[in-house]
DNA sequence: CATGAGTGTTTAGTATTATTGACGATATGG
DNA sequence: CCATATCGTCAATAATACTAAACACTCATG
C-alpha cells in the first residue's frame, strides 16, 4: 500500500479540530514544516513524524496502520470468494479484490487425510483461526493439538506449523492472518 | 510504545540475514545511512526508512506495531477464550490475554433478535467475518443484506455498521478485525 | 472601511540527514 | 604470510528537512 502522509496528517489533524499553529504547538514544531509536510514538499524524519503524533494523539503504528479507503463490496457470497485450494485443502478468501487490505480472512476445508506436509509451513505475520466442523490435528513449533468444533488457535506464523485432517469427516475452519500473504 | 528505530531496523536486517551494504543495494540507499540510523545518530525520513523497509521488505505500519515478543499459548479450548457478551450477544475472544496481538478473532452469537443498536458502530480498522451457522442481517454504511451460512462480508470499521438476527434460529459467525480493538 | 485575530503558504537561512569514499577489523584461501 | 573480500564505522561534502519571519487571505467587530 502507498501512502500519502501529508493526506493523512491533514486528513487527521481536521479530523481533531486542530490548526496548523496549534498542533505545531502541542507537537514543539513550527506550522511551516506541518505545511509542508502535508503538501508532500518534504518527507518528514520519523522523529518529526513522532512529534505530530504526539501532538494528536497518536502511535506512529496507528498512523501507518490506519485505512482512509474507499469503496469495495462489502459482501460476498459463497461463489463470490476467491477459492485457491486443491481437493484435499480447500481455501475461500473473503474480499480478495480488495486493495490494501490489512487481514486475510478464510474458509478453509480439510478432506479427510488432508495434510498441509511434512516441511512446515512459517511465514510472517501472526495467524489465528476457529475450528467451526469437525477434528484438526495443528501442529505448532514443537507442540501438538487436536482442535474440535468451538476451539481456536492464534500464533505468530513465523512459528512452523502443519495441519492434518485424521479423521473421517471433513474439516471446516474460519481462520484470519495478518498483514494479508494472499 | 517507545520504539528504538535503529535497535528494530538492525534486528530486523540481521534476522533476515542481510549485511549493510547488501539491504542498502535493494534499498537503494548508502550503507553507510543504514549505519548511522541503526546506531541512532540520525532520524531517518519517512521516505528514507521506507526504502529500507521496502528492502526487507516489510510496510512501515508493520515495522510500526511489530511484536518481537514471546511464548503464550497458542490452543485454546472454548472456556479458554475469554467471554465478553451479554445474553442476546455473545462474543469469545482467542487469544484475549496475548500482549502485542496485530488482530482480534471472535466466536459471535448472536441470539434470535439481537441486534447491536440503532446508534450505528463505528470504529478503526478494517473487519470481516464468515457466517457459520443461521442468518444475520447486517447494515454497512447504507447497503443492508441477509447472509446465511458460507457468506462472509469485510469491511472498514469506520463505515457505520449494525448486526441484527431477525430469524428464529441463533447466529454464529467467527469474525476478524484489525488493529485490536479489544 | 479599518483593524485585529485567525487561517495556510512561502522564502531564506540553519540544522539535520544522506552520500561518497576511506579506514580498521575480521575472515578465507593461496 | 600476504592477498582479497566483506564487514561496520567514520569524516567531509551534498542534499534535504526544519525554523523563523513575512505574506496573503478570510472572517468578525468596531
Amino acid at each position: 500500500m502507498i501512502i500519502d502522509v501529508g493526506k493523512r496528517l491533514r486528513m487527521l489533524r481536521q479530523l481533531h479540530g486542530l490548526s496548523q499553529r496549534e498542533l505545531a504547538r502541542r507537537a514543539g514544531v513550527t506550522n511551516g514544516l506541518i505545511s509542508l509536510v502535508e503538501m508532500n514538499r518534504v518527507s518528514p524524519s520519523v522523529s518529526s513524524l513522532k512529534k505530530l503524533l504526539d501532538g494528536i494523539p497518536m502511535s506512529l503504528a496507528e498512523f501507518f496502520t490506519g485505512d482512509f479507503n474507499q469503496r469495495t463490496p462489502v459482501f460476498y457470497a459463497e461463489d463470490e470468494m476467491l477459492e485457491i485450494g486443491n481437493e484435499e485443502v480447500s481455501l475461500r478468501l473473503v474480499a480478495a479484490q480488495r486493495v490494501g487490505r490489512q487481514m486475510t480472512l478464510l474458509r478453509e476445508r480439510y478432506a479427510p487425510g488432508a495434510d498441509t506436509g511434512e516441511e512446515m509451513l512459517a511465514h510472517k505475520g501472526e495467524e489465528g483461526g476457529v475450528v467451526v466442523r469437525g477434528r484438526i490435528e495443528l501442529t505448532v513449533g514443537k507442540e501438538t493439538r487436536l482442535l474440535g468444533p468451538g476451539e481456536s488457535y492464534y500464533f505468530p506464523s513465523n512459528l512452523p506449523h502443519r495441519f492434518r485432517n485424521q479423521g473421517r469427516e471433513p474439516c471446516e475452519i474460519v481462520s484470519c492472518c495478518t498483514p494479508p500473504t494472499f
